[in-house]
RNA sequence: GUCUCCUUCGUCUAGUGGUUAGGACACCGGGUUUUCAUCCCGGCAGCAGGGGUUCGACUCCCCUAGGAGAUGCCA
């Protein structure tokens, strides 16, 4: 490993699914190590017991591998820092938190947590002052013995200084001062747990591990003077900061839940592709130009510059997602495509067991065809095509009657279809011509002429094209819905 | 409340002192079309406000306003 080799991580507890702005945040490291030579680590912060599940821990390496993210250090990777899991290094944290306690930067607090949080109740209540009142920060003596014997399992905190400022240079921000008295007084590093917290896990872990540069949102920006402070307790040199913007939901509030899917695991449920996720993703917040927004991974990994960064926060914008997606579906291959598809076809029960019976390959590669064009999420391929799958459908007469026309001239409509239905053929534009021809002699549109047939076929005034539909759907099938269209008019 | 960060069309963005402020999504209109969609063409729409600096500010500085984030024995 050369000197200057870039080393970024990735670092996500696994207490929930992977997010849309956690693997943002992943990608961008990820490309960043990619674009310069780097090495992009995974690093598992596990530091919190009581949230941590072994589904979200599942849900790291499966979002990740389906994107086609991988990690040069990490998890199942040999790599020469290891363990890469933070509960794994818990004597690592503690030896350098003793270290800091014997060299007076941190010291043990004896305080309940009823006392801290009386405290920070009245601390709301007055408005007045916030935070540790720093009460065990120069215990001694009786005072010492007597919290000892209170709380046999004290945490430890740091001391922040108690003037002058703490200051740092962001790759993106710039400089950024804070006054020491501004900084949140004596944070919480060693739980009562045993367990350290994440603004010591992560200097000591970045340090140890050689961490270069820190690429990560900007809702840490106000707890980086607390790890500066680290680093000069412990003698250590800093790795470079960039702050990624945030991204936000419609409302302009932190992207969470209430503002629909954020979780990939969910995009992908619904039927994003991964090239779309990663190319919209890949552009919240970074752009190459002012024109090009088509790109690959393989792309993003040679062209991704840290110095094209924004620094403003972005919003997740669904309707632009959903239009790359549509975007990368158009360009898969039919074979593509069928893969695709299948899985959310068969979600549905009837629709499987026609795909499994004889006929099901012939339908499913017309289906391919009628629904290349029309796809904006995968999932929508169902109720898109269900209708050549089940026995009958469903529809409101009234759907049957094109406009400015009554029930009378729709059901010679459709009489006259079933005439035509005799000579219906192979050739789409033979059916089409005389369809039309037949419309000329009623006198109506195509269209209405077309309007009662479609419904009575598929169920719906909007549908994938007619008489694609009707071959696949067959004959037999098409008079039975026909007729029942017939009925319902006349009743 | 306090601290920190942010501010170009509704949204994502290009722009680094002199541009008719460019592109994309969305939206609206038109064309192709058997509906829908695709595709093509066109349109709407922006430098938060106020002061400076300068021959000249979207670009530099200051203030105000607005927004966001943080303020945990969560990360």
């Amino acid at each position: 490993m050369s000197e200057n080799t870039i080393r970024v991580r990735y670092a996500p507890s696994p207490t929930g699914y992977q997010h849309i702005g956690g693997v943002r945040t992943a990608l961008f490291n990820y490309l960043f190590a990619r674009a310069t030579g780097g090495k992009f680590i995974l690093r598992i912060e596990d530091t919190d017991q009581e949230r941590f599940t072994k589904d979200a821990l599942e849900d790291i390496y499966t979002t990740f591998s389906w994107l086609g993210m991988d990690w040069d250090e990490g998890p199942d990777k040999e790599g020469p820092f290891a363990p890469y899991f933070q509960s794994q290094r818990t004597e690592l944290y503690k030896k350098h938190i003793m270290d800091l306690v014997d060299r007076g930067e941190a010291y043990y607090c004896y305080c309940s947590s009823e006392r801290l949080e009386a405290m920070r109740e009245e601390q709301q209540k007055t408005k007045k002052g916030s935070g540790y009142d720093r009460r065990c920060r120069e215990l001694s003596g009786v005072e010492l013995e007597k919290a000892k014997a209170e709380n046999p399992n004290p945490v430890v905190r740091l001391k922040i200084p108690l003037n002058g400022e703490t200051s740092f240079d962001d790759i993106l921000l710039g400089s950024v001062k804070r006054k020491n008295t501004d900084i949140n007084p004596d944070p919480v590093i060693l739980k009562s747990d045993g367990f350290p917290t994440y603004h010591l896990a992560n200097v000591v872990d970045d340090h140890t591990m050689e961490i270069t540069h820190i690429l990560r949102a900007q809702e840490w920006v106000p707890s980086v003077p607390i790890h500066v402070i680290l680093y000069k307790a412990f003698g250590w040199e800093p790795p470079k900061f960039c702050h990624l913007p945030m991204v936000m939901g419609k409302d302009g509030q932190k992207l969470s839940k209430r503002h629909g899917s954020t979780s990939l695991r969910d995009f992908k449920t619904e039927g994003y592709l991964k090239e779309a996720i990663l190319n919209y993703i890949a552009l919240l917040g970074w752009s190459f130009d002012d024109t090009r927004e088509f790109f690959t991974l393989a792309e993003l990994e040679k062209l991704f510059t840290i110095d094209k960064l924004n620094k403003s926060a972005s919003t997740f914008d669904y309707k632009k997602l959903e239009w790359f997606n549509g975007q990368y579906i158009r360009q898969k291959s039919k074979d593509e495509v069928k893969n695709l598809i299948l899985p959310y076809l068969k979600e549905d029960e009837k629709v499987a067991a026609v795909i499994d019976s004889d006929k099901g390959g012939e339908i499913l590669d017309g289906v391919i065809s009628l629904v290349h064009e029309r796809l904006k999420l995968l999932k929508d391929v169902l109720p898109l095509t269900r209708f050549l799958f089940v026995d009958e459908v469903d529809f409101e007469t009234e759907e049957l009657i094109p406009k400015k026309m009554d029930a009378l001239a729709a059901i010679k409509i459709c009489e006259k279809i079933k005439e035509l239905f005799g000579r219906f053929s192979d050739s789409d534009e033979e059916n089409e011509a005389f369809f039309r021809a037949a419309a000329d002699e009623l006198g109506v549109k195509l269209g209405d002429l077309l309007q009662p047939l479609r419904v009575a076929i598929t169920g719906s005034k909007v549908s994938p094209p007619l008489f694609e539909s009707l071959g696949l759907l067959g004959m037999e099938k098409c008079i039975k819905r026909l007729n029942k269209a017939i009925d319902q008019l006349k009743a």
